[in-house]
DNA sequence: TTCAGGATGTACT
DNA sequence: GTACATCCTGAAC
C-alpha cells in the first residue's frame, strides 16, 4: 500500500488537485474499513482566489487549518448540515487546499450506504444509487466526516489517500488520467475567481 | 426530468 | 444579523 506523501501535497494546488483524480480515499470508523475512488475535486488557493477562505492572508479559527502542513485535512461545516472534506496543500504557512467534490466507493459500500442513506448497497434506489456520492456533503455523510476530522496530520489511519491498497485489490491508475475542466460549484459571491477553471472531474 | 424553496448551525460583521 | 465551497423534497412538466 503506498500512501500519498508529503511530496504530493507540497506541489502546485491545482496539479494536485488534477492529480488527486483516480486516487483512493481510505476511512476506518467504528472498525469498518471504506475504501472510495475520488471522480471531482476543486483546488482553493489563498493568496489569489476570493472563493477561498482564507484569501488575502486572512486568518480566523476557522480558516487556520489551512495554514498547517501540507496534507492536512480540513474539514468544515457548511449550511448548517454538511461538511466538507479538503487536503491542505503548499507548505506550511501557506493557505491552499484542494475540495474532494466526489467519489465512488469501491470498497466497503455496504457501509457507506448504511452511512449515507441507512441501507445496505444492494438495497439502493437507482435514485439514490446516482446520487450516492456525488457532493462534497453528500461523500462526507456517506464516510460519517465531520469536523472532529478536522486538522488531521499526515499519516493518520482514520482518514487517508493511497495509490493502490492491494490489500483489497485496488491496483494503482494512470498518473496522468483524462479529466474534464469546468468552473467551480457555489461561489457566486468570489467575483472574478467565479470564472477559474479549477474544477475537475473524471467520467469514471 | 427540472426547479424553487426550505432546512440548519457556525463564523464573522 | 447575514452569509455560506449544499442537499432534499415536492410539484410541475
Amino acid at each position: 500500500m503506498a500512501r500519498l506523501e508529503r511530496d504530493f501535497f507540497l506541489q502546485d494546488t491545482v496539479s494536485a488537485a488534477q492529480k488527486l483524480l483516480g486516487r483512493y480515499l481510505v476511512r476506518t470508523d467504528g472498525g469498518e474499513v471504506m475504501v472510495c475512488r475520488i471522480t471531482e475535486t476543486e483546488a482553493y488557493v489563498g493568496a489569489v482566489d476570493k472563493a477561498c477562505h482564507a484569501y488575502g492572508g486572512r486568518r480566523t479559527k476557522r480558516t487556520e487549518t489551512l495554514y498547517a502542513a501540507p496534507g492536512t485535512s480540513y474539514v468544515y461545516m457548511i449550511y448548517g448540515m454538511y461538511n466538507c472534506l479538503n487536503f491542505v496543500t503548499g507548505p506550511e504557512g501557506v493557505a491552499s487546499a484542494v475540495l474532494i467534490r466526489g467519489c465512488v466507493p469501491v470498497y466497503g459500500a455496504d457501509a457507506v450506504a448504511r452511512r449515507r442513506f441507512g441501507v445496505d448497497a444492494s438495497e439502493m434506489s437507482a435514485y439514490q444509487r446516482k446520487n450516492f456520492m456525488n457532493g462534497p456533503g453528500k461523500l462526507c455523510r456517506g464516510l460519517s466526516i465531520g469536523r472532529e476530522l478536522n486538522a488531521l496530520p499526515l499519516g493518520n489511519d482514520a482518514l487517508y489517500l493511497a495509490y493502490d491498497l492491494p490489500e483489497f485489490g485496488l491496483e494503482r491508475r494512470p498518473a496522468a488520467l483524462p479529466f474534464h475542466t469546468g468552473k467551480r460549484i457555489g461561489i457566486d459571491y468570489a467575483e472574478e475567481a467565479i470564472d477559474f477553471p479549477w474544477r475537475f472531474w473524471v467520467d469514471e
